[in-house]
Formats: structure tokens, sequence, C-alpha cells
DNA sequence: CAGGTTTCGGTACATATGTACCGGTGATTG
DNA sequence: CAATCACCGGTACATATGTACCGAAACCTG
């Protein structure tokens, strides 16, 4: 369904005009839209109308703050990697000192207690544009490369011989249940398999 | 700017105009467009105008095929399904019975000889797709079944207590591993990593 | 070969969209 | 207090796009 109707309907996911925000916290507010259509009807939906639209602001903040709209694609991709590289950090070092170590390493990766559920496909779908759009190769890298150094230190801790690559298989198996699971539009509980995996990979090397 | 583009080399990938495909025929050729630009430039840039163009064939092909353009894009995954389950059997069928079980259920998932990798992007994208349209998810899910029933027949071979489950995490290691290296642009061999992830599996059960 | 049906392909048109423009406005600073 | 400047927001416009239309051509079927 289009949004715009033959008329305009209030729709008003727009918030109260009085909190408006102002300024730079606009720049987040829009951002903040880019990533939730992204999530909800994919990369080809986020149009400058309708990222004001959600974002409860007039057309015209969408180029104020951002040059084009694949700029306001790449910022957005970016706010998204930067905060689920903090709330891994914050997940890891939240928890007890003699936790599990596995068991922390696939929390960590596939948590169904943080709301990152809703947030996957924009994340795979960063993953897949950094396949065509260089500029994106950065963050894609440093994402991956958080998680990696995160998972790794955990599987060292479990005595894993060989952490490094034992933490790529862990979050290469991660993902690909993840992309399987949004495809499939099942759910299910991943972490079982995943500390198998883990344990009989350290329990190998 | 519909024919040869003034500034633009020679792009000529259309086909002469006497081989132009007729009937039937011509369905596929718009669907192999389609398929070409969502590995190129992503699933934003599959418009009737550029398939058609791609295609060799004019605009009002693509809508005398197709009702729509979402109709044009769940055909076009779900022939590259077909092909791709076609290729994974074959890959399977034409090996020596005597060939090592680990080994072949590896190659038929990262096959560095089969020309999968152009259209891997492709694969990963419909995937994503699937998570947003469930009428693609029937065709996302036999694609992974036919994987699955492929490799956990060879683990069983191998060896492997639990053949399905085993499958499902080398083909979701297998997956990642792909994603992270489009998305990073690094191209190695991954099937060392992935026949000694098999191997600790099928030894630790 | 005649009639009918499918396919073809040029064109038209309403709408969606990116983006520029420009007068206003409110806070901050001197 | 007034000048300034970053910021706001309504509007305009050229282009891209989806899709319908319709006459022509090719292809059957008898």
């Amino acid at each position: 369904m289009t949004s715009a109707g033959s008329t305009k309907p209030p729709p008003a996911p727009r918030r109260s005009a009085s909190a408006r925000p102002r300024g730079r916290a606009r720049r987040e507010v829009l951002l903040d839209a880019v990533l939730q259509i992204v999530a909800e009807r994919g990369t080809d939906a986020v149009t400058h109308r309708r990222v004001a639209e959600v974002a409860g602001l007039p057309l015209a903040s969408t180029t104020y703050w951002f040059d084009s709209r694949e700029h306001l694609l790449t910022a957005a991709l970016e706010l998204a990697a930067e905060r689920d590289i903090a709330r891994l950090r914050a997940h890891v070092e939240r928890a007890p000192d003699d936790a599990e170590p596995v068991a922390l390493a696939v929390s960590a990766v596939v948590s169904p207690t943080d709301p990152i559920r809703s947030s996957l496909v924009t994340t795979y779908a960063l993953l897949l544009e950094a396949a065509r759009r260089p500029v994106l190769r950065d963050v894609a890298q440093r994402w991956t490369a958080a998680y990696l150094d995160a998972i790794g230190e955990l599987l060292e801790r479990a005595g894993s011989r060989r952490p490094r690559a034992d933490a790529e298989l862990l979050l290469a198996a991660a993902d690909g249940l993840l992309i399987e699971q949004l495809a499939s539009g099942h759910s299910a509980d991943l972490q079982p398999h995943l500390v198998r995996l883990a344990r009989s990979l350290i329990a190998s090397s």
C-alpha cells in the first residue's frame, strides 16, 4: 500500500509537533527512519518523502542534512553498525566474569533478548550493499572485525587453540542460520546448535 | 537514451536484432536480464526499462510477459533457484562413487570451479527479499532443502550421526563465509576451513 | 489460404521521485 | 537589542518510472 492516499487522513506515525527535534538531533531521527524503512520494505523503499514522513519532518529536511539518497543510505548503515558494535561490547562486558565463555560468545551473536531481531534484515542488507559499494566496505569490515575480536577472545578463554579461525566459523554459521531463518520465516532457538558447533571446534583442535 | 547511449561506450549487451528471441523464449531472456541487473546494481535497479534494455527487447515486452515489477522479481528468483539446484545435483552426481564425501559436500557448497561466484550476490539478495515477501518463501525453502538433502546424505556417508543437523551447520557456515567475502571484497579458498568444520562435527558426535 | 489468436512494439500519460530554490525564523552572539 | 547565521519548510520542476493502449505482425488452425 502506498502510504499516500487520495486525501491525507492522519496516518500520524509522526511525533507530536511540539516534540519535533531540532538541530543536529534531526539527523539521527532521519537515519532512524531510514533504518526502519529498510527493515520493513527494503532499500528500494527509501525515498526522501517516505523518510521525511516516517520521521515526522518536512521533505526538505532530508536534503538539508544529506546531499543525496545515497548519502542517506550510507549514513544510516554506518549508524546501524556503530550501534550494533556498542551493543555487542556491552553484552560482553555486562556478563559476570565467571560466565561460561562459549555460551557467552554464542549469546553475543544470536541474542534472543536483545532487540537485534528487527534490525537483522538491515544488517544483511548492508553487507550486501557493501558488495556493490566499496564505500561501505570499511564499515562492513570494522563490523565483522568487532565480532571476531570479541568472539575470538571468548573462545580462547574457553580453550580454543585457534581462536580466530574458530571465531570466523562460528560467526559465519550464526549469520547463515539467521539468514535462513529470515528467508524461511521460521524461528527457533539457534543457541544450542551453535554451542555444539563451538564445542566441537574447540575439542577437535 | 533508450538506444545506444550517446556518451556511453558500446555497452552492446543487446543481441543482434536478427537473433531476437520470440515467443516464450523471451520470458527467459528477460529473467536473465533481471538476474544480471540484480547482481550488478541490486534489486533497486530492476526497472521495466532497464530490463528491456539489457535484454535487447522493447519496453512493452516486460509488461507483456510479466504483470508487474514484483512478478518480474519473483519469477527471476525462481529461475535462479531452479538453475542452482540443477547445478548442485549435477555436481554431486558427476562425482566418482569413491569420492571423499566430506570434500564432495564442501565443494558442492563453495565450488571454486563453477561460475556461481557472479550470481552469489543475486542469491543472497533474493533470500533477503524472501524475508519481506512471503511469496518467495516457498522458493527459498525448496532451495535450502535441496542443499540440505544433498549435503546431509554425503555427511551420513562420511559417518555423521546427525547428518541433518550437521548439514545445517555446514551450509550456514558456508553462507556466512561467502557473504563476508562478498562484503569485504576479499577472496580466499574457503574449502579447508569448511572441511575442518565438517570433520570436527562428525568426530564430536 | 482465410480467419482468428497470440505476440509484438511504439507511444502516451499519470504519478512518484530527486533535488533545487527561497523566503522565513529563532537562537546566539557581540 | 539587533545582527547574523545555521536551520527550517513550503513549493516548484524536470526526470524516471509503471503501466495502459492499440495497431501491426507473426503464428496457428482449420
